[in-house]
DNA sequence: AGCAACGTCCCG
DNA sequence: CGGGACGTTGCT
């Protein structure tokens, strides 16, 4: 900071770009820091990012500007990449000086520039004046490699375990890692890493990035590690024997690079980026992908992929697995597309589905851009992709378009690459639906659409319902890869019931997890009419067709279709085929089912038995505005009660049999209308769930009591199941049917089967319903047969009287 | 646009 | 751990 307070005062800090994978996250909720944010339930003291969301490649801040002109960068206003370097603002690694290249008086050639990270590098200056970065440069070598991990993520993933993952890295220096606050004094082995704290590391912050340009020498080529170390561990430890302070900052600034150079590696592939003279991130960091790096990478991977499924809460689950790991994958695909620049497509190799083609890929992002609410058109970008979803392909397809919201800001973040404005701008143009990116709470909170959840989107793709197996089966379906085009998004709006919390308050019961979840909504573009072929040509059978046949096929089955192609998986989400969602008994309800539930939006829901929370269920519920039917039987009423703050208007079957601990307090809680505002959500009259017709209660703890309520909350109801409530005497029989009652008119089936302590009185009393078609009495101990008998309705021969025995 | 309040999280 | 820079949103 002293650098940065010496120039401009303020300190510069870097934030993040917004547009890289981890940015285009949402927090983990797992993780070390996430745990520790006051919006997971944490004290918030650690005031870190999300071991998943860290940037791999910071930016200047918005308000950063000129040293010398005082002016905001302005490559915005060029075209060439030459002229775009020159205006744009360089962040100095030694000097901390921000500047135009184009304000220098030196030539601007002179500087080294830093390719790793966005807007950085060695000036001229410092350069010539022989403060070459490299004099970290031994600890360029030593950098990383003592982990023999990627810098960032063992940072980070340290802390949780406990400090750090002191066996490995160390070895060397020692480990005193963990305690590196401690002696911010010694200098010498602090850690090569974390340390640093060292006194004058101020100046040096930034500068390690040197390790990338050729001055370092060894490191040149890859500086990422370590190469030469080699193996690493440890490394540089050794070699810090002298290290002085300055070394020790260095290396911390090194690590820093490391740490993004890793991640560019691992999540994205380093940007080009122009310019530069100095090395080639690209080549450098790919080069160096040794067999060590290759190695570390797919380590990484494999562990990105455990920790999301684990986020997913697939994990656990036996087939799920296969589906969420290709949804990641699709995912990966996307995010290259849309978090880079094209310029990776050529690569992508590694992780994205393999056999996408470029029209896939465009697809993909187009299935991802879907999920944001409805998206502007095109766009700029999409002149040459596949229309729609290029457009918005890129960011807001992307999980993270939330990262996008904002003002301006945008312009200058994207400076280093030009192709991103573009997107950005359009991005602006979503605004609306990025809720932001993760960062602000705001947008997690309820409005759903908006929101961004990044993971989410993932997620939604996978079906809920469906644990199939098969994994990536995909392969040869990318061949497929078809001009997407959906169909209209509906759940923009809805959602929000959860109002968000007024600000200053102790935030009231906000969802936590959920909220953050984002779902995409279904496409926004038209559905392909038919199913494109590797050949060009489409194949004979056009898409209604293949719904008729897809309408055979049960869920599970049409989950497994999902995984055939894009086009497939779209076709296969037509809500007609899934009017009819049943997640009963499933072991618990995870993010990606509740995102798929909303993007079919089925009709009828089935949770019965299932663990979901009372966050979820919310969530869901306010997303399901058009739900005619729900089964949320045997699931605990601390989860139930969610639907007292939801507003259901169009419900008609609502399933509350053997709602644990449900009583008849809780029903009252349910049925009434909401009392405060902030339940309120427009229904207020006729209670919350009027418009119900048929209502099970069987096997629950509720009295006589209820009966009022549903005759007084519930009058359209024409079936009631109330069997095997224990409590129920004539009593209720009485209230439903007496003449004040317009339940009498309305019930045609009543179930009163295990009432034990209904008696022969209430047959009359059924009489006086004049619709009432049946009424199971079986195993009501009380009465007796031939009772039963003497029922009678005015249409007999529809009515049907079951007794038991 | 400018400001205040508040959330995020960089950087010491 | 926490100061405080930076970003976003809601108001005016």
């Amino acid at each position: 900071m002293s650098g940065s307070k010496a120039l401009g005062g303020a300190r510069r800090r870097r934030t993040r770009c917004r547009r890289c994978q981890a940015c285009m996250r949402t927090e983990c909720g797992e993780c070390h820091f996430c745990k520790d944010m006051k919006k997971f339930g944490g004290p918030g003291r650690m005031k870190q990012s999300c071991l998943l969301r860290q940037c791999t490649a910071p930016v200047l801040p918005h308000t950063a500007v000129c040293f010398s002109c005082g002016e905001a960068g302005k490559e915005d206003t060029v075209d060439t990449e030459e002229e775009k370097f020159s205006l744009s603002l360089m962040e100095c690694t030694i000097c901390n000086e921000i500047i135009h290249p184009s304000c220098l008086k030196m030539g601007k050639a002179e500087g080294i520039i830093n390719d790793e990270i966005p807007n950085c590098w060695e000036c001229p200056k410092c350069h010539k004046e022989g403060k070459t970065s490299k004099d970290g440069g031994d600890g360029s070598g030593k950098r990383r490699m003592d982990n023999g991990e990627v810098g960032r993520w063992k940072l980070t993933d340290d802390p949780p375990p406990t400090k750090k993952k002191p066996p490995s890295l160390e070895d060397g220096g020692r480990q005193d890692g963990h305690k590196r606050k401690k002696e911010k004094e010694l200098p010498q082995d602090s850690g090569p890493k974390k340390k640093m704290k060292g006194a004058h590391e101020k100046r040096l912050k930034k500068k390690q990035k040197p390790n990338v340009s050729e001055t370092a020498e060894s490191n040149g080529p890859n500086s990422s590690t370590g190469g030469g170390q080699g193996s690493g561990g440890g490394s540089n430890s050794t070699q810090s024997p002298t290290s002085t302070a300055s070394q020790d900052q260095r290396s911390h600034h090194r690590e820093k690079l490391e740490r993004f150079k890793r991640m560019c590696q691992l999540l994205e592939r380093v940007r080009e980026s122009s310019s530069s003279s100095s090395s080639s991130s690209e080549s450098d960091s790919e080069s160096d992908s040794d067999s060590n790096s290759a190695r570390e990478r797919n380590r990484e991977r494999d562990r990105e992929r455990d920790r999301r499924l684990a986020e997913l809460g697939f994990s656990a689950s036996e087939d799920s697995e296969g589906s969420v790991k290709e949804e990641e994958e699709e995912e990966a695909v996307e995010e290259q597309v849309v978090g880079d620049k094209p310029r990776r497509r050529g690569e992508g190799p590694p992780r994205g589905r393999k056999g996408l083609t470029t029209d896939g890929n465009d697809e993909e992002s187009v299935e991802r851009s879907r999920k944001s609410t409805p998206l502007p058109p095109p766009s700029p970008l999409s002149s040459t992709q596949p229309p729609p979803s290029s457009g918005h392909g890129p960011s807001p397809g992307s999980e993270g378009f939330s990262g996008k919201r904002s003002n301006g800001s945008e312009t200058r973040n994207g400076r280093t690459r030009a192709g991103v404005r573009d997107r950005e701008t359009q991005e602006k143009e979503n605004a609306n639906n990025s809720g932001g990116s993760g960062a602000n709470h705001r947008h997690g909170t309820g409005k759903g659409n908006k929101g961004n959840k990044i993971r989410s989107n993932k997620q939604t793709g996978s079906q809920p319902t469906s644990r199939n197996s098969s994994s990536n089966s995909s392969g040869g379906m990318s061949a497929l890869a078809a001009s997407p085009r959906s169909q209209p998004s509906r759940m923009a709006p809805r959602s929000q019931m959860m109002k968000r919390s007024p600000p200053a308050v102790p935030s009231p019961p906000r969802p936590v997890q959920m909220e953050r979840h984002l779902v995409r909504p279904p496409p926004a573009c038209p559905e392909p009419h038919c199913l494109p072929l590797d050949s060009g040509s489409s194949h004979v059978m056009p898409r209604d067709v293949w719904l008729r046949v897809f309408q055979h096929l049960s869920q599970r089955e049409l989950c497994v279709c999902m995984r055939v192609c894009r086009t497939w998986s779209r076709w296969c989400c037509d809500k007609r085929l899934w009017t009819q969602i049943d997640l009963s008994r499933q072991r618990s309800i995870t993010p990606p089912m509740l995102s798929g539930i909303i993007r079919r939006q089925p009709v009828s829901l089935n949770l019965g038995y299932t663990n979901i929370s009372k966050k979820q269920l919310m969530w869901l519920i306010n997303r399901l505005q058009g739900l005619l039917e729900l089964n949320v039987s045997g699931c605990p009423w601390s989860s139930v009660s969610a639907l007292c703050q939801a507003a259901c208007p169009c419900l008609r079957l609502l399933d509350l049999s053997r709602v644990e601990d449900m009583k008849d307090s809780h029903l009252r809680e349910l049925l009434a209308p909401p009392t405060d505002t902030r339940t309120a959500h427009g229904e207020s009259r006729g209670g919350r769930f009027q418009n119900v017709t048929e209502l099970r209660l069987a096997g629950l703890d509720l009295t006589d009591v209820t009966s009022r309520l549903l005759v007084r909350y519930l009058p359209h109801l024409t079936k009631l199941d109330l069997s095997q409530c224990g409590n129920i005497t004539d009593q209720t029989i009485h209230t439903l049917t007496s003449p004040m009652s317009p339940l009498k008119d309305s019930l045609t089936h009543l179930n009163l089967a295990g009432c034990v302590k209904v008696t022969e009185q209430c047959l009359p009393l059924l009489r006086r319903c004049a619709s009432l078609q049946s009424a199971d009495l079986r195993s009501c101990t009380l009465l007796t047969p031939d009772v039963c008998q003497l029922l009678s309705f005015p249409c007999p021969d529809d009515r049907v009287l079951l007794k038991n025995s």
